[in-house]
DNA sequence: TGTTTCAATGTTACCGTTTACATTGTCTGA
DNA sequence: TCAGACAATGTAAACGGTAACATTGAAACA
């Protein structure tokens, strides 16, 4: 292992020298610093990442905790995430939970050992142990889309879910949809809360039924989707409008309804959530609401350094703005 | 903050003791281990990672290079690898590069200045900068899917691309083609050679030409797929068939064709590669190569924690085995 | 010329653990 | 009763940097 003490022997210097030369070179003559960096090239010499941060205590890390590798939704934050914490000079460690409180109680720990200086959850649960919920009283943590099940409020970057799925909603009311369906993602989740709510209002505002046994679902999944149509189409009164909430389950619900001989939008219309990129070349494509996740990831980002850097919290909920984009899933009404 | 001083203290033992009652519990009676933990639980205290990383000159962490986070295949991968290293004890950094050197370099380094103990590149370059490629000469790193590029053999895990393009070509012959095109993605880039070279070589066989006007594309994406059929619709010879190297080209390329008032497969056929989640339930669903993204993540994993744990290397390439999965995007070829 | 100042560099303590080595004390066996 | 063995614990030196403080020496100024 080249090490700061070779590269000073060889250069002549102290250690002190060799850090300086390379931290702040401005403290170091002309002359010296040529030596130096002549040796460190000689030597090959890079500093040790580990010695310097347990030097500051900083990892100047973060740790991302993910429910679902695959969803490019998830993944599209991500990318906003990860530009951004290199452009503040952080890494982003990924957490893939899989749902699994465990993997989250593993993930969150890691703030607390020094490994990471800070978490985005983008997950609706809080995902430190029992155990560890003390400790992790004033840690840095971020929410971003869900908010964090807990007494504490910690920052959250969020949609206006609630006026999203009201203005889907509208939409569908617009073209005379009278009979509504949802297939909804993890229950218990406060988007599902604030989504049902927000069409359930926009409905009730005009009197029409939303039945309980119309909302099906259960995960975000194209398979949820598909077995949610099947469910609907077995019910009595079938719905002409089926609200989905994300592009995934849309998906999966235009796939089956396809395969039971219907149409889109003829028969059934259907209406995402997210505005993934396939969304817009499917067959036909998705009605939804685009949520600027990139965006959400960055802000993410940067609300969570300034925790990190001890800045006080100027807002501790931002909300981004949604687009509703209307395409050829969603159309009038059967007669 | 609470370190191991603390906790000694408040247990009346040396700081050693306690040490040793976290990382060998064995050696340490049981009246003062006892003790110990208790300190431990009414301090709350954590062991630094930073501070035993340096000392064990490891930081149990792996760097994923990734080229586009968005791809749902390249997720899969990570999938795999995020199992895996987890189950190693190893934690996974997100390297987003989008394909650009200066972010490759930046990310590697961190292998170099032990922030990371190896390398997984999902890419096709040698990440590492022209001033570190001599340091870089021993590091651990594998290449998963594309092949890196540099005299230095690493190891690799691939799918048999040469193979798996046969089998598709053939699938395409089956059905009585005879004029053939190609979407290609990443110029340049091994798999295209290989792909390539595996249709080039069935279609020689039964003397079918196979023109380079025929092959357009440069990106595995959507809109990569849109344009290459906007080309190829506007060749004279229009091809009855189209290879196209991944899915999302696919999915593009299926959307244009049928927005150029075409049928799939009735008109055009439409193969894709990947088998990503999505293609089984588009319209129509997709004829796919399926790769075990999930199992390939694992193995490199398994083989780069080898490499740093500087275990011999066994083999150094791993051909994973592929499927070809028949859908409903290719049929019989229009008379 | 003597004092002050300051830039350049060296010395050394420290970050929080781990661990080789040293010490203590008890138990065993002759 | 005492050497030897061994288990339990303490002491202190690492790991590889960084930075506060100390030192040096030359320039600046009265």
């Amino acid at each position: 292992m080249t090490n700061i003490k070779k590269v000073s022997e060889l250069a002549g210097v102290s250690t002190a020298t060799v850090s300086r030369t390379l931290k702040s070179p401005d403290q170091v003559s002309q002359a010296t610093r040529e030596k130096v960096l002549e040796a460190v090239k000689a030597a090959g010499y890079r500093p040790n990442w580990l010695a310097s941060s347990v030097k500051s205590g900083r990892s100047n890390t973060i740790v991302v905790l993910v429910p679902n590798l695959v969803n490019p939704f998830f993944m599209r934050i991500i990318g906003g995430i990860e530009q951004a914490a290199q452009e503040k000079g952080f890494s982003v460690l990924l957490g893939d939970t899989q749902g699994s409180p465990e993997r989250e109680h593993e993930y969150a720990s890691m703030v607390l050992t020094n490994r990471a200086d800070g978490l985005i959850q983008l997950d609706h649960s809080f995902p430190f142990s029992a155990a560890d919920a003390d400790l992790a009283e004033d840690l840095p943590m971020v929410s971003v889309c869900e908010r964090i099940a807990t007494e504490k409020k910690y920052p959250v970057i969020e949609l206006d879910n609630y006026a999203a799925s009201r203005a889907l909603a509208h939409h569908l009311l617009g073209y005379g949809h009278k009979h509504f369906a949802a297939i909804v993602g993890q229950i218990s989740s406060q988007i599902y809360r604030e989504r049902l709510a927000g069409i359930r209002s926009v409905l009730q505002e005009e009197q029409i039924p939303f039945e309980q046994a119309q909302i099906t679902g259960g995960a975000y999944t194209i398979e949820a989707g598909i077995a949610g149509v099947e469910h609907l189409l077995s019910l009595p009164q079938r719905p002409t409008a089926i609200f989905c909430f994300n592009d995934d389950i849309a998906i999966g619900a235009v796939h089956a309804i396809k395969k039971a001989g219907l149409r889109v939008p003829e028969d059934i219309s259907v209406v995402g959530f997210d505005n993934i990129k396939v969304s817009a070349f499917i067959d036909p494509p998705l009605t939804t609401v685009d949520q600027p996740a990139y965006d959400m990831g960055r802000r993410a980002v940067e609300v969570l350094v300034s925790q990190i850097r001890g800045e006080p919290l100027v807002r501790s909920k931002e909300v981004l703005p949604f687009q509703l984009i209307e395409r050829e899933s969603s159309g009038p009404a059967p007669l």
